[in-house]
DNA sequence: TCGACACTTCGGCCGGCGCCGAAGCGCCGG
DNA sequence: CCGGCGCTTCGGCGCCGGCCGAAGTGTCGA
């Protein structure tokens, strides 16, 4: 028959992904940034041997971009693509997540759940506070699939965002991770907010992978701009543990 | 560590897709239609059983629907959200797509790549000439990715066209399947111009699985909406395949 | 120049999974 | 009521692929 054009290619692709170890490896490379092998390696809790395979299979297969550097081999996801791909098949995945038993985990848990990085955009709470504070504002309005409004173009342009041009990829686009049970912003803007918030230093990053902290000026920032409050980051409660005096 | 939320799940998805047989039901399922276990059974050459197993595995992991209907098992796949992750997983793929060598299979070809649905809009010559169709008459700018412009909204609203409203689903969404290699049109308009091509009678169903047919007045109205002609259906020649007088 | 270190190659082990055929079950048509 | 047909269950086979450890290669720092 004719329809299985494209089922070496399908098949092959998801196989790659298919694997846990090589699937944890694209969910820490979610974060945008490039790891080494040995990280990656420790990260997943494989021998060094094992790693070389799996990045090997994931270089030739087009999803990871490698780097030599001196006796370091660097990867990171190939492109925005690749990452929205593995977000998507994450979130398609029905998941009641555990909750993790000791106590750094749960640390770790409460400053992602917090505030994040999501390949090259901003996620957790932080990540749906600033989306949603950009519905309420008319920057965004959500009929008939999120887009961008007359009004937030002006907004855009007013904060100095610098947002990529002559990308097929969509300026906005709603993004549902694996964690969150909400949409957050990604796309080419989702992508200039968060670089522009880094280079501002209205976030930073931690020692935590992925994880960023709002700075006092950003914190002032947000709220001038999109009338964001302290408040409206701690989440809607139920978030500290119960029984743990963190 | 604790980017490994989500990776069972992520496995868990990709694994199902990374099976050239089920890999294959998936893309058959592409037409948006239901098939019954026997005939994606005929079509993937493999047994009974083994289809029932895989079938299984996919409901299972909520890639596809059933309904069971006498002695007949029906799939489907469960959500235009499942089709564009096949389709993207697909697309991702550089794949050389080897031409087939019966005479059968190469006309089968030529109809499919001359009109064919994709899930729940139109691809194929057909689909393309409709969007750069679009794009021309400023219906759709690509400009920051495909969006519909206040024009378009007019030109909808002139034809009748019924787009759903109240979802997160893009009404406009670039669609680049495996076998074109240009972008066509998806998304609840693309769903809605398809389904109502249909039902006006532009154009019917063949025998051909997922195949379509422009009708007489189907060709007129193309005409009349988008200044589409017979010539712009018909390809950019080279697609007769040399050696072969068909 | 000489270790230490990051990564790679190779051989071998082992478990999982896709496949089939045979037998069974239930629905439909005659 | 009976035969045919579509689907399902089960047991067993064979292969593919992920994993490791040991040995090898190249790079960096002292």
């Amino acid at each position: 028959m004719e329809a299985e054009r494209g089922v070496p290619g399908l098949s092959r692709v998801a196989g790659l992904l298919a694997d846990p170890t090589r699937a944890r490896f694209c969910l820490a490379l979610l974060d945008g940034r490039a790891w080494t092998a040995g990280e990656l390696a420790r990260q997943a809790g494989v021998a060094a041997s094992t790693t070389t395979e799996h990045l090997n299979a994931l270089v030739a297969g087009g999803l990871l971009e490698q780097v030599r550097q001196g006796r370091h081999r660097y990867v990171r996801l190939a492109s925005p693509e690749v990452a929205e791909l593995v977000e998507r098949l994450a979130a398609l995945a029905p998941g009641p997540e555990p909750v993790p038993r000791s106590l750094r985990a749960r640390t770790r848990q409460h400053r992602l759940a917090h505030a994040r990085t999501c390949y090259d955009h901003l996620a957790g709470r932080l990540g749906v506070a600033v989306t949603e504070a950009m519905i309420g504002r008319g920057i965004l309005a959500d009929s008939q699939g999120l887009h961008l409004t007359p009004t937030g173009s002006a907004w855009v342009e007013s904060v100095g965002l610098t947002v990529a041009r002559g990308t097929r990829r969509p300026a906005v686009r709603p993004c549902l991770d694996w964690t969150e049970r909400r949409f957050h912003l990604a796309g080419t803007l989702g992508a200039a907010f968060c670089s522009h918030a880094l280079t501002a230093g209205w976030i930073t990053r931690t020692a935590t992978p992925r994880a960023v902290e709002v700075t006092p000026p950003g914190l002032e920032a947000f709220g001038e701009l999109l009338g964001i409050t302290a408040g409206d980051l701690r989440g809607a409660g139920a978030e500290t543990v119960p029984g743990t005096p963190v």
